[in-house]
DNA sequence: TAGTGGTCTAGACCACGCC
DNA sequence: GCGTGGTCTAGACCACTAA
């Protein structure tokens, strides 16, 4: 039995059990192939009841940092299309449906970061970024302007990847690829007139209205990974939010 | 001992138990100023243990229904500022604070819905609703140009009040007044270009791209109470979306 | 001081996935 | 069949609120 460090606080033990999980599923010490270990063996450890480990991974799986089967295991919970497009792709059809947008790749390259990408991605100023531009079709409709930046540090040889090789569902890549768990993402939602490069890839009128999405993206320790820009014609298409 | 009735479903018992009180709760049962039985109290009227209602009524308040105060007792949830101002208040300052909106009623008539009221509110064609226009600031500045429509049925004499008792946090007045809590509300957010009211009311010039936010508020049997059109200036402002 | 919710334990039995 | 998480019980003790 291991002893919850001074670390932990003194709050109740649920909440020491589930911090040190939590600092230990940030430190990557659980693969997302296979499961954490169980209640039982997390109690023995840990000097506590199975009640106690439970309430505190019922915690963590509410805030969908791991995942529970019954009968297989407790798992971190990984990225994949299902999650990406219920979770973290808020834009629908008029008509409400939701559908996973297809997406074609401009530019990829390696930059260094303007001012506004080392504010968000709290770099050091000139940091070299790793730039994607892409258009985005809904309904075989442009529909989406996007311009992503990344630090070249959190994800080496991402610059040195085709076009061709970036997928729709980023975060998948920087999972499977590069270790890197995105866990949340905060947005700010403003509008804007369309620009010269909203004419070209969006096939809009000069001045059309248009959403500006700005969201960065970070991993469950709260280091931002990703500054995404997107540009979007809300002619057939709104953005989505539930307040309950 | 009261049984649970088979319209609980046989799902889990503690399943069972939130769903009657949740019934309870929306039928009125349990005023906001009073708390629900005591754990003990339901515990032996379900004619389960304790722990099965503890687990039925943390649901609820994870879900925002009810809250639970230690040596109170728990109780139905209500608005106030505070609820309104963090929950269903998504317009932020450029600096990324949150501050509370001044309003200025413009004018508040009834009148038979539109199309749009009658699919959005669920009502019969030309059934009668109660409308509110009126003007937010933020910081000082104009900022949204807000269209209220309520069904007249359900907010009886609403129609009749002045311009100057209609209060800043509408769902404070629906509660208080008419008994009608708002649970859960649903937006889809476009961009537009400033109209002729735009550009009266906002101060904008003809053309200018603004926010459109159009909200459905619901309450927790999901029936619709309230479509509110929001238009508004995101020169010094923007929506803000946490997705976790 | 009595009553409320909050934490923690210990143990039973069930449902599910895998071998 | 075994190990996993899911449900349910029973009871102890603590922290907080109000009378």
């Amino acid at each position: 039995m291991e002893r919850l460090g001074p670390q932990s606080g003194g709050g109740p033990l649920y909440r020491q059990v589930r911090e040190q999980l939590l600092r230990e599923i940030a430190q990557g010490r659980y693969p997302v192939t296979d499961p954490l270990p169980s209640e039982q063996k997390l109690a023995a450890r840990f000097g506590v009841a199975q009640g106690t480990v439970r309430r505190a991974l019922d915690e963590l799986a509410r805030e969908n940092l791991v995942i529970r089967h019954q009968g297989r295991g407790t798992f971190v919970h990984a990225h994949g299309p299902e999650r990406d497009r219920f979770h973290f792709f808020h834009l629908v059809a008029a008509d409400g449906e939701r559908r996973l947008p297809t997406s074609r790749v401009l530019s990829l390259t390696r930059r260094r970061g303007s001012q506004a990408d080392a504010l968000a991605l709290n770099l050091a100023p000139q940091a070299r970024v790793v730039e994607i531009k892409r258009v985005r079709d809904l309904m075989a409709r442009r529909a989406i302007l996007e311009t992503i930046a990344v630090p070249d540090a959190l994800f080496p040889d991402l610059g040195n990847l085709n076009k061709a090789q970036v997928p729709n569902t980023l975060y998948e890549l920087y999972q499977d690829r590069f270790g890197v768990i995105v866990h949340r993402a905060v947005e700010k939602i403003t509008a804007e007139t369309a620009g010269p490069e909203d004419v070209t890839y969006l096939g809009l009128d000069r001045g059309a209205p248009l959403l500006r999405i700005e969201r960065v993206a970070q991993t469950l320790d709260g280091t931002p990974v990703e500054l995404r820009v997107s540009r979007c014609d809300t002619t057939h298409l709104a953005y989505f939010s539930d307040l309950v």
